[in-house]
DNA sequence: GCGGTGACGGTCG
DNA sequence: CCGACCGCCACCG
């Protein structure tokens, strides 16, 4: 069993679309913990393997993948491209993917 | 119970 | 644009 506040990280990175971001603080933003950002890094850390919550869709504030075990980002990275995330060099282009969960109209 | 550490963020230089 | 510092707070030894 995990904290109530893991499950609300969890429950509110479920809730990223596909082919979105959303970055540590703003999921942290999203779950009611404040600025609180490095608990939602814990957070997915504590995650067991193989789940199907869409952990590679969060990054950290630079667009950039904080992962410190090697492997792991050249992995989410992948997924990340796989649903038509695009790249620039190590960053990831937030002003076109990163996730707005209710907030203005986004224009496109 | 204390102290160091960390899948971070924002500010300063 | 990038690196360094500090702040936040849960987890672990």
């Amino acid at each position: 069993m995990a904290s109530e506040a893991y499950e609300r990280i969890w429950a509110v990175v479920k809730r990223i679309p596909k082919g979105r971001v959303a970055t540590y603080g703003q999921v942290a933003h999203v779950a009611g913990l404040g600025q609180r950002a490095r608990q939602v890094g814990y957070a997915l850390h504590a995650l067991p393997d193989g789940t199907q919550l869409p952990w590679h869709r969060v990054i950290n504030a630079q667009g950039k993948i904080s992962l410190r075990r090697s492997g792991g980002a050249d992995e989410q990275r992948a997924l990340l491209e796989a649903e038509g995330v695009e790249f620039e060099g190590e960053r990831i282009r937030l002003e076109r993917f990163q996730w707005r969960p209710r907030k203005k109209k986004k224009r496109r």
